[in-house]
Order: structure tokens, then C-alpha cells, then sequence
RNA sequence: ACCGGGCUAUUUGGA
């Protein structure tokens, strides 16, 4: 229940146990974690005072996941001198990769730094979590080289590892780094996960190269709505709305529904194209056509296309109305 | 002795 995020059902299960144990307190704190409840889950976590028993390294682990996902620095850096106390630091090689990424979540990348330095055993993830925070960090150059460095040091990149350095290669535009990795990728077989792949496509796009956008995304089998997405904003990118309209089409064709994202891409597309009509009508087939409820993001745009035809008081009319506060 | 429940990084979007 609680993975599934029915996480009122699987707290009400919780308290009606008998024995509500370390296992069992840790799996209604990832549910708490995973679905966005991260107050909820340091909640859980910090129960565990009151009842007089002791968080092993699973649960700490998790409730260390809750303070990245919330950027609780301080909460962060307790269970890490908790961790430090029980000399649990060294034992765990999860609790390290894991305490990297809380520091680097948090924006403390220094002392994510030193956690990596400290490690004992530098697996796939450590490095994958330091590549990643260097691309947090605006240091791709950096996170590009860790890719070699983990390669001299044997250790063999994964599909995460190649989501991160596309990210890194599509930040500075690197093109010729981004080819070399996509072709590491084919000759590992890895175009098959769906993640690394719809990455490639979407930093192809945004290179504007959409010609090797669209031949990754042809070779995608388990193609989903964030494939369509990733190439769809590609062609805004060159100026290209025809072919977006026309991607959106298709999708539909081959029965992939449309998420809130696909309609910020073409609300988008709309807005830079000045295409006011389009926008209203794409704008209303979300919730006509598709039972959507527009997002704040999605009346931005249209506030956008007003703005862009010059009809400034109606685009000052729909940021009065809308059912959000504007940002 | 072995096995069985909860753990770390990972894709698309507006301003």
C-alpha cells in the first residue's frame, strides 16, 4: 500500500499492528518518502524516540532520502553524526552513496565531495551520484571527466551513470562527447532502457539535431509519452511547429495518451510561434478533449500568447481568473 | 549453515 501511495491505508494497516517493528515502521517511511511526503516521513522516522528502539542502516537510509528530497540540511547532518556514531559509515556501502547525494541535494557539495572521498568501496552509484552532482553543480567538464576516471578505475557505467553524463554533455553542448557516449550505449545494448534513451533523444533535440533525435527515437521500442515529449520539444528548439503538430498527431495515432508535460510543449510551441488560435484550442481540448486540468504552467503559456499577439489586456484578464496564484 | 519482508543514483515541460 504504501509503495502503490495508498499511504492512508497503509498507515491505518500500521497501527493496527501488533508488532510494528524497524521493517515495517522503514515501509511506510519510503511510502512517505517516494511519494513526495517528506515532512510526513522524518515524522515517522522521528517516532522512533518515543518508542525506545534503534533505526538500522535501512532506515536511516531512507530517512536520509526524506532530508535530500527536502533539503533538511540540518536533519541531514544528524542522522549523518548518528551514522558517524555507530560506525555505521563503513559497513553499509549504501549508507555512503546515499549521505553523497543528501549533501549534494542539500547543496553542500563539498562535504558531498568528502563523503566520496571518504568511501572505503566506490561502486557504480558513488560515482554516478558524484557525476550527477557535479551536473547539479553547473560543472559538466568536471562530471564528464569522473566518467573517465570510473572507467580507468574498472568500474563500468550503468544505465543511470549514462542518464547523468548526457545530461552533462547536453549542458555545455557537447556534441561530439554526446556521440561518443550514444555509441557506447548501442554497443552496451542499453538503448533498450527507456530512460537512457528518451535522454539521448532529448539532448539531441535540444542540439537541434533532430535528424539523430528522430533516428534514436525510431529505434525505441518501449516508446512512451516522454519520448514524444523529449522529440516534440526538439522541434520548437528549430523553429519546427509544423513537425511538432504533427508528432502530436501521430502519438495520438499509435494510442499514447498526451500528459501535462506534452501540453506545455505544445502550448509552448504556440506561444513562440504566436499562434494564438492553436493555443486556445489545444488549451481547451485539454480539458474537453482529455478530462486534464490545466496547470499554473499551462495558463503561463497562454498568458504568453496573449502577450505575444498583443493582447495584453486579455492576457492581464487570464491572470486574474485563473484558479492559481500567479507565480 | 542457508533462505524469506523494508534500503542508495536515473528520462520530457512554462516564466
Amino acid at each position: 500500500y504504501a509503495k502503490c501511495g495508498l499511504l492512508a491505508v497503509a498507515r491505518q494497516i500500521f497501527d493496527k499492528l501488533q508488532i510494528q517493528d524497524v521493517v515495517s515502521r522503514t515501509s511506510l517511511l519510503v511510502g512517505y518518502v517516494e511519494h513526495g511526503y517528506g515532512v510526513e516521513a522524518l515524522e515517522s522516522f522521528e517516532h522512533k524516540q518515543h518508542n525506545g528502539f534503534t533505526p538500522d542502516a535501512v532506515m536511516l537510509v531512507c530517512s536520509l532520502k526524506a532530508c535530500g528530497s527536502l533539503g533538511a540540511k540540518a536533519k541531514g547532518q544528524e542522522i549523518h553524526y548518528e551514522v558517524e556514531r555507530r560506525g555505521m559509515f563503513g559497513t553499509d556501502p549504501v549508507i555512503g552513496n546515499t549521505l553523497i547525494d543528501v549533501y549534494a541535494k542539500c547543496g553542500l557539495f563539498a562535504i558531498a565531495q568528502q563523503m566520496f572521498n571518504k568511501l572505503f568501496v566506490r561502486d557504480v552509484v558513488s560515482w554516478t551520484v558524484l557525476i550527477a552532482s557535479y551536473v547539479e553543480q553547473q560543472r559538466s567538464n568536471a562530471a564528464l571527466k569522473c566518467l573517465e576516471e570510473m572507467k580507468l578505475e574498472g568500474i563500468l557505467p550503468n544505465a543511470a551513470t549514462f542518464v547523468w553524463s548526457l545530461k552533462a554533455c547536453g549542458s555545455i553542448g557537447a556534441k561530439m562527447k554526446t556521440r561518443e557516449i550514444h555509441a557506447d550505449i548501442e554497443r552496451r545494448g542499453l538503448l533498450k532502457n527507456v530512460d537512457v534513451a528518451n535522454t539521448l533523444v532529448s539532448v539531441y533535440a535540444k542540439f537541434g539535431l533532430l535528424a539523430i533525435a528522430e533516428q534514436v527515437f525510431d529505434k525505441i521500442s518501449n516508446r512512451d509519452v516522454v519520448s514524444w515529449n523529449a522529440l516534440m520539444a526538439g522541434y520548437i528548439e528549430v523553429g519546427e511547429s509544423g513537425n511538432l503538430f504533427y508528432m502530436f498527431d501521430k502519438m495520438l495515432g499509435q494510442g499514447t495518451k498526451p500528459d501535462l508535460v506534452t501540453f506545455v510543449i505544445v502550448l509552448s510551441a504556440c506561444s513562440s510561434m504566436g499562434m494564438f488560435a492553436k493555443g486556445l484550442f489545444y488549451f481547451e481540448a485539454m480539458s474537453k478533449g482529455y478530462g486534464m486540468v490545466p496547470a499554473l504552467e499551462h495558463h503561463t503559456c497562454m498568458v504568453n500568447v496573449l502577450g505575444r499577439v498583443g493582447q495584453l489586456e486579455k492576457a492581464l484578464a487570464l491572470i486574474m481568473k485563473m484558479p492559481f496564484y500567479p507565480d
